[in-house]
Parts: C-alpha cells; sequence; structure tokens
DNA sequence: ACGGCCCTCGCCATTTCTGGGGAGGGAATT
DNA sequence: AATTCCCTCCCCAGAAATGGCGAGGGCCGT
C-alpha cells in the first residue's frame, strides 16, 4: 500500500508534461477504484488548466454555464484549509441544487473529497476525488488514504506549476519597506492622507512609494497595485 | 517509520491547545534527531503564532531587529510552492551573509529546511526543521523525510488555525456575481470607466455594485473592498 | 568612489472616485 | 403572495487620487 503510494508519487515526479498528468489522474483513478479524479488549477493570469477524468461534455457545460460560480465544492475551497467533503457543504440554495443534480446524471460520483491547494502569487487549485457510494464506506475510504490524497494533491500542483510557464521565481525586485507600508495601510482601508498620517510622513512621500510601488508591480492604478501585492504575498491584510 | 508517522500526526490531531503545539515540535525535534524545528503562522489581522525550539534570545532578537525583511528563508517562502532547502537561496547579500552568522551563534543550524503552507484569507506560514550538518547527510535526511514533513507541515497548520481565532466560515452573505464581476475588474486594475464599458453596463451601475460590495464587505474605500475580497477569496486576480 | 536605490519634501492641473438623491423590472426565497 | 435582494439607469457636487516636474541626503554593493 505504501509502496504503491511511492510508486504513484514517483510517476509524478517524474512527469515531463501535462500530458503525463492527465496519465496521473486516470491511473489514479482506477487506483483508487474512484470514479474521477480531478486537478483543476487558477493560476492568475494565466489559462486555468485541469486534468481530469470527466467526460467533455460536462467540462463543457460545468464551462458554459459558468458553474464555478454557484458549485459550492468550488466556494468551500475557496475558504477552507482542509479537505472538503462534498456532503459538509451548503446545498439548501436552488441553484446548488439544480447543480449537483445535473453533475451527477453527468456521470460525477455522489460523493468527493477535494483538497484545495494555494501557492504563491495567489495561485490556486483543487484536488478532487468523487465516487458513487454510500456514505460508510465513501467515509471508510476518506479517513484511510486522506495523507495519500494530500501528498498526491501537492506532488501533483508542483508539476502543473512547472509545466505552466509560471515563473519560478517572481520577476522583479521586491518592494522597499516604505512601499510595503505604504500598500499595507491602503489595502486595510486607510485613505492617503490616513496612511501618511500613520507613518508620519508627508502625503507626498506616500505618493511617490505608491508610485514606485505601482510601476515595480506594473499596476495600471493604486486599487491594481494593492491587488498584485496581496497576491503576490508581498503584503498582509 | 511509518508507525511512528503516524503516531505523531495522531497526536497532533489531538492536539486541543497551543501548548500542544508547543509540544509537538519538542517531540518533533526528539524524534528526528534535528536541533530545531519551527512552525510560524502569519495571520490576517491576528497576532502572528509560533512554536518553536529555539531560545527565546534568538527569538527576541529576530523580532527586535525585524529580520523576517531580510531572512532570505522567509523571502524564499513568500515565492515558492515547494519546499526550500536553505542552501538553495541567495546568501550573497552583506545583509544576509551577516544574519546568517548570527543565527548560527545563536543556536541554529547551518542547514535548514523550510516548508511554506498558505491558507485562506492570505494566510501564510512555514514549517521549518534545522540541523548542524554536513550537506551529504542533511541531503539524505531531507530526501528520505520529505513526505513526512509535508504532513506534519498540514496538519500544524490546521491546528494552529483551529486554535487561532479565525473564523473556520467567514462571516455575512457573498458577493453576488456582478459585485463579483467589478471587484475582479477592478483588482485587475481597470478604472471604472474601463470595467463598466468590459460589462456592458453605465459605470453609474457598476459604482452601484462596488458600493454594494464595500457595504457587504465592511470596506472603507474600493481599495479596501478589493483587498477584503481577494483575501476572503471571493475574487482571484 | 561611483552609480543605484531608498527616504523625504513641495507645487499644479486634470482625472477619477465618492456620497447623496431617486426609480423601475425581475428573480428568488419565504 | 409578499418581501427581499439583484440588476439596471440617471444627475450633481465635493473629495480624493493621479501624473508630471524638481530636489536633497543617506545607505549599499561593485
Amino acid at each position: 500500500m505504501d509502496r504503491k503510494l511511492e510508486s504513484l508519487i514517483g510517476r509524478l515526479q517524474e512527469a515531463s508534461s501535462r500530458a503525463d498528468l492527465q496519465d496521473a489522474v486516470c491511473l489514479l483513478r482506477d487506483h483508487y477504484g474512484v470514479d474521477h479524479v480531478v486537478y483543476h488549477s487558477v493560476n492568475q493570469s494565466e489559462e486555468p488548466y485541469a486534468a481530469l477524468t470527466y467526460g467533455p461534455d460536462w467540462v463543457e457545460r460545468y464551462i458554459e454555464k459558468d458553474y464555478a460560480r454557484i458549485d459550492p465544492v468550488v466556494q468551500g475551497c475557496y475558504q477552507r484549509f482542509q479537505p472538503v467533503d462534498w456532503k459538509q457543504l451548503d446545498w439548501s440554495s436552488r441553484a446548488a441544487r439544480s447543480f449537483l443534480g445535473e453533475a451527477i446524471s453527468a456521470g460525477v460520483g455522489n460523493q468527493g473529497l477535494s483538497v484545495p491547494i494555494r501557492g504563491p502569487n495567489g495561485q490556486f487549485a483543487m484536488f478532487t476525488v468523487s465516487a458513487r457510494a454510500g456514505d460508510d464506506s465513501w467515509h471508510r475510504f476518506t479517513a484511510g488514504h486522506l495523507g495519500d490524497l494530500l501528498l498526491i494533491a501537492h506532488y501533483m500542483n508542483q508539476k502543473a506549476l512547472e509545466f505552466g510557464n509560471a515563473p519560478e521565481r517572481v520577476p522583479g525586485r521586491q518592494l522597499s519597506p516604505r512601499e510595503v507600508d505604504a500598500l499595507s495601510l491602503l489595502a486595510n482601508g486607510h485613505s492617503r492622507g490616513q496612511a501618511s498620517e500613520t507613518l508620519g510622513i508627508s502625503e507626498h512621500t506616500l505618493r511617490v512609494y505608491i508610485e514606485a510601488a505601482r510601476l515595480k508591480l506594473g499596476a495600471q492604478n493604486t486599487t491594481h497595485a494593492v491587488a498584485l501585492a496581496l497576491s503576490h504575498g508581498l503584503i498582509i491584510l
């Protein structure tokens, strides 16, 4: 069992293209005896990428209908750190219910476990396994393989980051301390006047920092600069 | 070996207070025979939290000097997804070198491995093991226990999130689709004019969305609203 | 020692955002 | 069936942010 996990992860680490990741999800599906395995990544300013075992019909419909907006699984993963069992989620709204019904009839399992993954620069991904199963057997399955799934999710994401043209290292130099201060205060709701007062400097000086940060980040305006800094992890709320 | 890992993780999962996490790092240190084990978390609008085996002198000095700003380990973890071996980092600057020297004489090992962890709402943490060792033996150690360390880091962070008064679920109702559109475009650098054009609505209507989102999020201004939405995972860049 | 980046300050004109009014139709929840 | 929320539109005036110019002292790495 453990030996098997090692070999699966080994395969993942040797993957050299996105096609290999596609193979990986199929292997994983067969190994764990589930119906579907899905890896889905959202990278800032990059095409979303997915390796999955769902049929193309469901995928197209999902995209066309922009189901990510109402999919409780996606919503849940955005807000949590731990893996999410689909049953724990809030399916009470009408939209969620009809979505679930459609998903199940499209071949998605009634049970599922999704593990959220976060990377630098605001990268976000989900790794999901889904199956048709009763509550008990599914619970036994997830409890038994949670650690495995976490590791697999990690390595899968690592490879996806590698193959995406995501620059391993961020582009330019970083922000200066003052620039960080300035953006942090703005991100926390201070106006320029308040921020300059807080820092004990003139409002103009503050503007210079914001402008410098804006240029470094390649941002169009202050709000954009704050957003970039946040998702690059350069500042924290 | 694997049995031992399970018991360690089991202990972690049973932890019921931060004191237990402090015990956990000591147990881990002893188990793996390293010099230090450190968990350090930065949560939005919350006191940073750490469980560590460093002596208090070094910790105080680190905080006092604000070494996080120049510590290449911290910088590196902010920008990477994979665990970072300290040797891979850039220690060329004068500040980094003197910092390293001071750290080593304070009892921090010359070798170290830090795994970055990211949670929702911009949460960030690092899990670090450090030891005095030669390159070879250290490399053997990290290669052999990487998977363990990833899992431990994950569970450690999960517990830390639990004990921090971080609300597992964000408050208030969520944003409407249009509000999400609006904030997303602003976060991506569009001005109000551009955003309204992109959405094919009047600029005033866009303003209504922004205003509504601002109120829902309890934000002071647009930039603040975008920052909150981003770090709550309501929008993505 | 030099260049480069960081910190600090000032003034002016233009664009953009903010805050306050009011109004109607539609969809969903209760 | 009623209520609540969502989407859409309009006007106006004051507040705030932006863009561009210039300038000096300090610290750090080559």
